[in-house]
DNA sequence: GTCTCTAGTCAACGCCCGTAGAATGAAATA
DNA sequence: TATTTCATTCTACGGGCGTTGACTAGAGAC
């Protein structure tokens, strides 16, 4: 009543298709690839398995498109405040992580063609890394990084590893700080000093 | 001749069942639970797929033998003895990819059902560290270790991230070993000492 | 008011899957 | 040798999947 015109035909085509979207995100976090149907994702946003083949083209393609939502964090300055970022980031993702970068994480270890796609999005994260840390190898060092972060997630939100999951984020963050400094900021044993 | 009976049928039972053992095991770790067929394991272990269901009863049974046969290594001794034993079993790992390990854990993620089997051995693991860990919060320490321990080897084999997957071990292992020694022996800002 | 466009539905196709069960033929047993 | 056992194959079924294309109905343009 209060709104006579709610349903212009490209609002409604608008909100639709942004339904199906994240009906899809959460069934590709949730279920991985292979186990998401389309008919799954059609049911959840209310419409027909036709009309996401119609508005997606393919399951690939919508998979895509909800990929290519996952945000990425934004690391820079000297090592040791790189490394705070990180640190940050971490913590942030560790109380509450975006659905869509989950649902990516999932699917990757999950579909083949996936990991492929998604490591372009990774090798960017870790050259923002890399960029920071002023040591020869400071490609490793960020990739070694980017490992560690993902490995926690995935034993956080994926695994649900029981020490992990309940595990108060400030503690982590406190027993990875060493780490993270090491591998950012500190002098190896070769003598270098970063 | 010291073998007149090369083909007994128990002996041809042993073979056959251990070659489909093989191949579902490959084919777990490179595709995941559910894009595996049966019908490809039975091919790749030159056999037909009925006889695969004959001698493991289903395709979850045959899941739950792969997974049990995933070795686990063995970690103790004092803190900085664990951490080294740690990362040795890392630098092995680095080198020949743990194909059970990591069927493991890709089959995990797209297998509700295995989910909880495969995590009971992981917590098995991290009991082990844990044990080597003289501090309150050595469970946590325990998981953070593992975590890390997971991350290298996903995104160094399953992701092939460029700067993992091209590295020197011995370079991966160096750079983290300050990270596993913070974690397993070193006192932490409380002032405890481990 | 009529025509056009398009959001959305519906029924169906072809494919591949896990699985069942009968058939086969060689080894074990008597 | 005759009989039983069992490793192995063959054929088929029922089901769920991604995808297609014809269809309906309501909004927008003229």
């Amino acid at each position: 009543m209060t709104a006579p015109r709610p349903t212009s035909r490209a609002e409604q085509r608008r909100r639709t298709e942004a339904r199906i979207l994240d009906a899809a995100t959460r069934a590709f976090f949730s279920a991985g690839y292979d186990r998401t149907t389309i008919r799954a994702v059609a049911s959840a946003a209310g419409v027909d398995a036709g009309l996401v083949m119609h508005y997606f083209g393919s399951k690939q393609e919508l998979y895509r498109r909800v990929i290519e939502a996952a945000p990425a964090p934004e690391i820079g300055g000297t090592p040791t405040e790189a490394a705070e970022q990180i640190l940050a980031s971490l913590a942030d993702r560790l109380v509450s992580e975006p659905v869509a970068s989950l649902a990516l994480l999932r699917s990757m270890l999950t579909n083949p063609e996936a990991a492929s796609a998604a490591s372009t999005g990774i090798a960017r994260y870790e050259a923002q890394i890399a960029q920071a840390i002023p040591a020869a190898d400071a490609g490793l060092r960020a990739a070694i990084i980017s490992a560690i972060t993902l490995g926690i997630m995935v034993s956080r939100h994926l695994i649900k590893s029981d020490e992990l999951a309940s595990a108060d984020p400030a503690q982590v963050i406190r027993l990875l700080r060493p780490c993270m400094l090491s591998l950012a900021a500190r002098a190896d044993h070769t003598g270098r000093l970063n």
